[in-house]
DNA sequence: GTCTATAATATGATAGAC
DNA sequence: GTCTATCATATTATAGAC
């Protein structure tokens, strides 16, 4: 008998399959619960797997969690990387802000998934803030400074100003819940839109156009 | 012999003492791993006590867990019930968002406590979104409209206007770790309290004076 | 690849001596 | 009031049949 190959990887659209099963539903538990607080067997509940069918392809809880932060990092930093130094400072930063805040009522999960990683202390991500996020918001920065030195923007702190932006846009998102108590209705992705660039953006406009 | 007395309230000092260093540790460590993550061994620990003991004062963890919630949950709305229909629109609005932003500096593991619970839904504090705080918000944000239609202060949506300062102010205590990642350093509290007063009411001047 | 059964561990909570 | 010892349970992870 000819030498039986070593098992070849069969079945691989099903890995695929599950892989992405798995985690979409790991993004709704972890979202929910933290990573602490989510169990393998939530997420295979939610995955209509069995748990040792799970640990299969995620050998640990942790795996599953580290997957996830990855998957969806780079999706997250798209909006910024698109700031365009050559188009009008106004505009892109109304850009900016509009596919953060959609982000924000369109991926949710997403965002509480950081916002409850960063809250803890960021003990899985803390390379990829000092390094790839450090790196693109010192670039960006350059970009909002130049546009203020060109007397296209009015004066602020380019960081300051991209921490309050975060701010404002994920808030939609991770409190959600508090900002729906308040309102005492399930809040209107358009009106918050508007408001958010109004609120952050007039003050910038230049002195003297 | 005379009828001994049930035993009366001894020690209610060191009582007083014990839950004091109990709640101070458990806020340490719910600010960090959320009610979940925390475990009452770590508290007792860091409270310098026997986990027995420490269950002798409270029955539950989730006794300590709310009794904490409670126990700052006032202290949290007290700048914002400050604000002044008499005063000057722009000094009371730079007054709350100072006082936010020295709460965030003081005081950020309080900060990132209500951050989580609210993250994870707000089980145990739902009511007290709906009710307390939804009432007083409802109140401040009559204050700004009247004075927005009294042309004291640029036209902004009150409700937006009041998310997005506590969105910012809160950004700085619960993302700590990735403010300090971004700018390479600890955060200075006195230039970003500049820069976030510049930022949020810059646009709010109204525009006929 | 998927399952049942179970090992190994962590953790909330209690019993009972002192 | 405080401690040691321990129970009961929940949960991560693995072994091994199919």
């Amino acid at each position: 008998m000819p030498h039986a190959k070593a098992k070849p990887a069969i079945n691989t659209r099903i890995q695929a399959r599950n892989k992405e099963l798995i985690l979409e539903a790991a993004l709704e538990v972890f979202s929910v619960s933290g990573f602490r607080g989510a169990t393998v067997d939530q997420i295979a509940a939610r995955a209509d797997m069995s748990k040792p069918n799970l640990l299969y392809y995620f050998r640990r809880k942790e795996d599953i969690y580290v997957a996830l932060l990855e998957h969806t990092l780079s999706d997250w930093l798209e909006p910024l990387r698109a700031l365009d130094p050559a188009g009008d400072p106004l505009a892109e930063l109304s850009r900016y802000i509009t596919a953060k805040m959609q982000m924000s009522e369109a991926n949710p999960m997403a965002s509480r998934l950081f916002a409850n990683e960063i809250l803890h202390g960021a003990p899985m991500i803390e390379k990829f803030l000092k390094g790839p996020l450090k790196q693109l918001v010192a670039e960006k920065a350059e970009v909002i400074r130049f546009w203020m030195a060109n007397g296209k923007l009015a004066h602020a702190d380019p960081y300051h100003l991209i921490f309050a932006i975060w701010a404002v846009t994920q808030h939609y998102a991770d409190f959600s819940v508090q900002v729906e108590a308040v309102l005492g209705r399930r809040e209107n992705g358009r009106s918050a839109q508007k408001a958010v660039l109004d609120i952050l953006l007039r003050g910038l406009r230049p002195r003297q156009p």
